[in-house]
RNA sequence: GAGCCUGUAGCUCAGUGGAUAGAGCAUCAGAUUGCGGAUCUGGGGGCCGGAGGUUCGACUCCUCUCAGGCUCGCCA
């Protein structure tokens, strides 16, 4: 595993060619841009000259044209062409198929993973509230949360992933209250429900009840009250309601294949902000107001003033973020803390990580507020009042049925227990594809009826494409696969595509992981499944009278078959041998 | 009122200051005596919200403006 991907050995040195060829014309300093052409007949890279032009005195033209000459002895390159201000260089496509292709096939779906960088990093995410089910919102945190966990791992980061459970608090309580008053002792198996969603329709419950009825918010902060002082009643209900709550969460956490490092209760750190508070006020960092609460003022860093602590010594929201990340540092010594958290709570963070300076952390400037944004409908945001909550286990039961459908459609499995595999990890692809492929800060439209597809664009578009070419393979059983066969070999322009397709894939990743983009793996592995797709309809591979071709051909499908493999795995999404 | 985000094809969305602004869906027209048709090929469809500015060059950067969203809770 060297430190520079192939693409960018070969882009150095030809960067390293054409600064010495400017320095021949004038000597000096040169920024060197390069970048692809819009159509691959127009080359595989470009340089454009419009910088040099006013450096040099000369039209961009005349400069590329001097370029020219040494770019074109470069063993990697086959040929180059002037056009308007830009130098397009052609790759040797035999020697550069080599190099990629070889080296793919050698490393397999973990082409492309970096050393380990001695990075500890935390990714918290998820952290939902046990008074209701996940929803569609949940998914979309959870997908982006796995991802960038399973990027930052492949680039070489110690990744921890945490979750951070929100058990605690009157929301809490009013799913307890009403489940106290209503629920007769009743359970999740004796109505046979799944155990999260029989504590969250408690949750709605509270709240149809509390319109005719406005005392029970009062009974709710009374039932609070009794919870932080331990009242047993209260703690045993608290307890059940939870175990069934998180329980039901669990599974859904399961069913989508999201795993964590560490699962963390606010009900068991919630008081560790208190003391770091108190350190707080002796250091003049925070201050007093005459009801006891304390405060923090962010003027100064332009904004507002913060409680931190209320009047009766109980912590709220941001004391136990206080507290909790600095627990955190104590436990991991971490390098990097990232939360994965709705865009709704990005001042939140802003003021979280001024605390955190203003306390002297010096790990303070390397935590970062991932923030993606919310899953609306095309009437709006999705209410839980209104019964508009796009529920995360209904949903991917949903896409479960519309993928079985499809398998019995193509007849091509019979085994029921494979059918149920298969259909489990399409609709997961279905969803998770859907929901990494958008900018992540963006907020997005769901459409319940357009949405859902399998076609075009979509995970299980690679997962056909993955399916194909593992069906493929069987197939062709054992082949050669030395790599010195490309020499004798002219690729057409399908199948120059796949290759030039194949030396992105680092670029691709490392984007992905320095911008805190999936979607640019998403973009990625569609652009080459489609390349793919395209050649393997119009050229033949096991059917080819030309038997080097044939070599060439299954060498080239084994290594996109890697990379889609691989690129998929960091998506979070299963790979299919058929479907 | 203040701060942040968004505005690109009928719809949903891509687009590190660079060549003719792309994809999926939808729509219309095609492709299988072929290794997987959940596929492939093609057509139509755009004053990139509007107006200024910076630059050799602006969907991209700056200012103003219009429209929508989020936030500024002793909720989480």
């Amino acid at each position: 595993m060297s430190d520079k991907t192939i693409m960018q050995e070969i882009e150095g040195s030809l960067i390293s060619i054409i600064r010495d060829g400017l320095n021949n014309i004038a000597a000096g300093e040169y920024q060197i841009l390069l970048e692809h052409p819009p159509t691959r007949d127009m080359g595989d890279i470009a340089f454009p000259m419009f910088k040099f032009a006013g450096q040099l005195r000369m039209k961009p033209f005349d400069i590329a044209a001097k370029l020219k000459a040494d770019i074109d002895k470069s063993e990697l390159v086959a040929k180059s062409e002037v056009k308007g201000a830009y130098l397009n260089v052609f790759l040797n496509q035999k020697a550069v198929a080599a190099r990629i292709i070889g080296a793919v096939c050698k490393a397999g779906s973990s082409f492309g993973r970096k050393p380990r960088n001695g990075v500890k990093m935390l990714i918290e995410f998820s952290s939902p509230n046990t008074n209701k089910p996940l929803h569609l919102g949940h998914c979309r945190n959870n997908v982006i949360g796995d991802a960038i966990s399973r990027i930052y791992d492949f680039c070489g980061y110690d990744v921890i992933k945490l979750n951070l459970i929100n058990d605690r608090g009157i929301h809490i309580c009013k799913s307890m209250l009403a489940y106290k008053l209503f629920g007769n002792h009743s359970t999740p198996e004796s109505v046979g429900k799944k155990s999260d969603h029989f504590v969250g329709d408690y949750y709605v419950r509270f709240a149809n009840e509390a319109k005719a009825n406005p005392d029970l918010e009062n009974q709710a902060q009374e039932m609070l009250r009794k919870w932080e002082n331990h009242d047993p009643e209260t703690l045993e209900l608290w307890k059940q309601m939870n175990g069934w709550a998180v329980g039901g969460i669990k599974e859904t956490y399961k069913r989508m294949g999201i795993e964590f490092s560490d699962i963390e209760y606010e009900s068991n750190v919630y008081m560790y902000g208190k003391e770091i508070i108190e350190k707080g006020l002796e250091k003049g960092v925070f201050y007093k107001e005459a009801d006891g609460s304390v405060w923090i003022n962010n003027e100064d860093v332009g904004l507002d003033k913060k409680i931190v602590l209320r009047g009766d010594g109980t912590s709220i929201y941001i004391t136990q973020d206080i507290g909790t990340a600095t627990r955190r540092h104590e436990k991991y010594n971490f390098s990097r803390l990232m939360y994965v958290v709705g865009s709704e709570q990005i001042y939140h963070f802003k003021t979280l990580f001024t605390i955190f300076r203003k306390l002297g952390y010096d790990w303070a400037d390397n935590c970062y507020h991932l923030s993606y944004g919310m899953v609306n409908l095309p009437n709006g945001r999705m209410k839980s009042r209104e019964g508009t909550v796009v529920d995360a286990d209904n949903l991917i039961d949903l896409l479960y049925d519309m993928a079985m459908e499809a398998i019995n459609d193509k007849q091509r499995i019979a085994d029921e227990s494979k059918k149920s595999d298969i259909a489990d990890k399409i609709s997961l692809a279905a969803l998770k594809y859907y929901l990494l492929n958008f900018s992540t800060g963006k907020d997005i439209i769901f459409n319940p009826e357009k949405s859902l597809s399998f076609d075009g664009n979509t995970g299980p578009y690679i997962q056909y494409t993955t399916a194909r070419i593992n069906s493929l393979m069987k197939k062709a059983g054992q082949f050669n696969a030395d790599n010195d066969i490309f020499a004798d070999y002219t690729f057409n322009d399908d199948e120059w595509a796949i290759i030039a397709g194949l030396l992105d894939y680092e670029k691709a990743v490392t984007s992905a992981c320095t911008q805190n983009a999936p979607i640019e793996i998403c973009s990625y592995l569609y652009d080459l499944a489609k390349n793919f797709n395209k050649f393997y309809h119009d050229n033949q591979i096991l059917n080819s009278d030309n038997e080097l071709a044939k070599i060439v051909r299954l060498q080239m499908a084994k290594a996109v078959l890697n990379i889609l493999t691989g690129g998929l795995q960091l998506l979070g999404i299963s790979p299919l041998e058929e479907m």
